[in-house]
RNA sequence: GGAGAAAUGGCAGAGUGGUCGAUUGCGGCAGUCUUGAAAACUGUUGUACCGCGAGGUACCGGGGGUUCGAAUCCCUCUUUCUCCGCCA
């Protein structure tokens, strides 16, 4: 959420970034400003108001002590007049309040200046691409095929026990999931990155917080019996923690890593695109998340992406990393740079990861602050990338290492799963 | 799930209708003393909003109510603790 302020003093650069997102939101701006003017007026009514309230409290007071009681219960017909109109106040606040709040929650973040211009993901902008595609042989199989013929994930067991877009890992399957889980954990705290193991349901002010409310409300799994929602990422119970805490300068930066399995109903989602481990209900991730101070932010985001680069050229996959443009930037999002790899069997590129800084964002909804050196307390910056996305991974890996023979496990993943092959 | 108790500032812990944004202790910050440090002493130390400022308003777990006036009384929700029951 932008802040009230910001737009006030920046109202022509908001409405020129968001152009980036092809909004035009003068209107909403406009709005934003015309009714901040009105809480401000109502506040300063309702503030001189409830000021004459005390100052009359405290003299009713001193006068009942004194006796004259005549004298306090004509003031008391004042203080009645007084809660009236306070109460058609304090109501009117209230309303303008949750107007303007409804409104905040419309406009999305300001793309950063570099953020390319465009509508899709045709627009992205191609700023690295590492390992050549390899060369299959004739009888090569997309990974759903490889992982029935070596018995690895069954997704017709998953659909009789859950549905569909639940597999089930088996065997090695399963074992080389682990092994993936622990090698990116690893790694991340290598990194200088604190191991969280958070809930996997998160209450409403959760989902506000990092932005999936009201925005996505449709994504996440609900349980109306507990108002509870299944996260869709751990981005939202790590980030979460921050909410409403005042760091110190010296906190930063905060580097968090944690595993989590992932809930996503895709509503809408259908066709070749979720064949197979391509897009999943339930899948997992290895997420890291920095609070950092404004002034080091994009310089973290650089250092996330280095980190999966690393992880990726240690799996030996092929892939590029875009900048997302405008049009296919999250809601959330400032910059955001997304990880693909190279699966070769389908012949496409998958998204892996998807780093970001939201800036000031988060923040402004989490009310996570810190104290800068001159006392001042500013809203922090937030960061988070996948380090890794699983299903996709496991996909290319079974795709891109598949020869006549059976599977080659990449030689990083072998101490973990104890086989380099499977076949 | 049943019964009872509780929720106050970074922490501990007073406060049961007005003088309370809140005693005190610890911690934090600044200073005095010291070659330096410790100790001691002095001062300072919540958040948000409005206002050029002086200053004002709100907040004692959340929401509502009683009252001229609520941290304090009432209702409700949430959370924590103790006991009982059930259970991985």
């Amino acid at each position: 959420m932008l802040q009230t302020s910001f737009i006030r003093e920046n109202t022509s650069l908001v409405i020129e970034r968001l152009k980036k997102r092809n909004i035009d939101a003068t209107t909403t701006v406009n709005s934003i400003i015309v009714l901040d003017d009105k809480r401000k007026k109502t506040q300063q009514e309702l503030d001189s108001l409830l000021a004459e309230s005390n100052q009359l409290a405290k003299q009713i007071g001193d006068l009942f002590k004194s006796g004259n009681t005549d004298e306090a219960n004509k003031l008391k017909n004042r203080t009645t007049q007084i809660k009236e109109q306070s109460a058609i106040l304090k109501e009117e606040q209230n309303n303008i309040a949750v107007e303007l709040q409804q409104l905040l929650y419309t406009l999305p973040n300001l793309p950063n200046e570099i953020v390319p211009n465009g509508k899709s993901a045709e627009d992205n902008q191609n700023v690295y691409e590492n390992n050549p595609i390899p060369k299959l042989h004739a009888n090569a199989l997309p990974h759903w095929e490889l992982a029935k013929k070596y018995n690895l994930i069954d997704f017709e067991l998953g659909v009789k026990i859950s549905g569909a877009g639940f597999p089930v890992y088996k065997g090695k399957g399963a074992q080389l999931q682990r092994a993936l889980i622990t090698f990116f954990l690893d790694r991340a705290i290598a990194a200088g990155y604190d191991e969280i193991m958070p809930p996997l349901m998160v209450n409403e002010a959760s989902g506000y917080g990092t932005g999936q409310l009201p925005d996505k409300e449709g994504q996440m799994y609900y349980m109306p019996a507990d108002d509870l929602y299944m996260i869709p990422t751990a981005e939202v119970p790590i980030t979460n923690i921050y909410r409403d805490v005042i760091l110190k300068e010296s906190d930063f930066p905060i580097k968090n890593v944690g595993y989590t399995p992932c809930f996503r109903r895709e509503a809408g989602s259908y066709g070749k695109d979720v064949r197979g481990l391509n897009r999943l209900h339930q899948f997992d991730k290895v997420e890291i998340v920095q609070i950092q101070h404004p002034d080091k932010s994009y310089q973290t985001l650089d250092e996330m992406v280095e980190h999966v680069k690393g992880l990726l050229n240690q799996l030996e996959l092929p892939y590029r990393i875009l900048r997302l443009c405008g049009g296919d930037m999250g809601f959330t999002s400032a910059l955001t740079y997304d990880m693909e790899v190279f699966s070769a069997a389908q012949e496409k590129w998958l998204e892996v990861s998807s780093i970001s800084n939201f800036e000031t964002f988060q923040a402004n909804r989490l009310k996570c602050r810190f104290k800068d050196s001159e006392g001042k307390t500013q809203l922090v910056h937030t960061l988070n990338g996948s380090a890794l996305a699983l299903p996709r991974i496991l996909a290319s890996i079974l795709e891109n290492n598949q020869t006549e023979n059976g599977i080659n496990v990449p030689k990083c993943l072998v101490p973990y799963t104890k086989f380099d092959s499977i076949n």
